[in-house]
DNA sequence: GTCTATACTTCGATAGAC
DNA sequence: GTCTATCGAAGTATAGAC
């Protein structure tokens, strides 16, 4: 039984910023403090306006989701593209604020079951577009992929990246110096160029 | 100003009730079942008794926190002894649940501050006593720990056993399997045995 | 399109009877 | 020790004025 509530259009400037307002709070504060009040206050709004330009706070939140991963799959392609794409896929992983979001985005999906759909397919086809694109580019390079399966890679480097947002956002960041600089030796070496010390880590 | 409220004996039978109540919801339907209304009910008691016995719901929490570290403490210590304390380590790791229970502990450490203080010391000295303990394990096998650093190995396996839990449990699977695999690889090289195949997989 | 005002729910927390 | 009853705050959502 769907609401009969009037709806405002989906091209609407105030939706928008109300989209981009729980945004800023869901990698700011996390997901509870996604609420009506407060999106719409972070938005200069009143809190009926989210009602009228969205059904319910979890069709907000499925916005978010959709507007995350199509700015998330514009930089992933963008980086394929790049002089030195395996360079610039880490560099894309290693995206602080992306981690974070995926984090509270991961949470919410686990006690919201109308979210879990829209983040889970959105998981999946980055995971997917990703582990294709490392798989031909080890190919390029010439990669043993036996010893080192590009699926495997993908799913350890974005591990990596994530626990990392999600620890060192608490204050934990123990091995996590260490971990990055492996893989960045790993990466060098298969760029054919010497490892860069501890300390040239500016981006 | 502290509450006024009398307050239950820490031995009480009813309290470790009510904190096996509150770290089943934990890792059943994630920290937002954790309400004294919810506690209670699981716990086939009524509400008011969880603020008898915690001042507040924070405190229960942090219990709950305090007694996964002490039992994880002590898996750790037990496999520590065992015959193949990597393979011990790693299998510890890979338990689900605790997996489970960290990423919710996480997300609740991110958006409640009094219980940042008790998740992160566990986090860290769990994290710390795990590097030390690879390093001395990998100073027996004769591992090169330039080529492999303890503490970037301890933080990928921890990164990757509690993303592959989120992942898993929302139904995004891709990767995992082969990056398992991989690190099993490594572990059966360091043994000297054979690398077990992909489908020889039961605990 | 945007607002005021409000209904309903569930939360944390407490008072006080038994 | 355990309960019934209740408070105030904050959440989702809606009705209806402007």
């Amino acid at each position: 039984m769907k609401s009969q509530r009037r709806l405002g259009n989906e091209s609407a400037r105030n939706r928008a910023i109300l989209i981009e307002a729980a945004e800023q709070l869901l990698c700011e504060e996390g997901y509870g403090a996604i609420t009506a009040r407060k999106v719409a206050n972070k938005a200069g709004l009143k809190m009926p306006l989210v009602y009228y330009y969205f059904e319910t706070m979890d069709d907000l939140i499925k916005e978010v989701i959709r507007k995350n991963a199509a700015r998330r799959l514009k930089r992933f392609v963008r980086a394929l593209a790049s002089a030195s794409p395996l360079q610039a896929l880490w560099k894309l992983n290693r995206d602080h604020s992306s981690a974070i979001s995926a984090t509270e985005l991961i949470a919410l999906a686990n006690h919201r079951e109308a979210i879990r759909t829209e983040a889970v397919a959105a998981a999946k086809q980055f995971r997917t577009l990703q582990i294709e694109a490392v798989d031909r580019l080890f190919a390029e390079k010439g990669v043993d992929r036996d010893v080192c399966p590009p699926a495997a890679i993908v799913a350890m480097v974005t591990a990596l990246t994530r626990a990392m947002a999600q620890d060192t956002a608490l204050g934990v960041t123990e091995g996590y110096a260490e971990a990055i600089d492996l893989i960045e030796r790993g990466l060098a070496l298969l760029a054919g160029n010497p490892a860069p010390s501890k300390t040239d880590d500016q981006d």
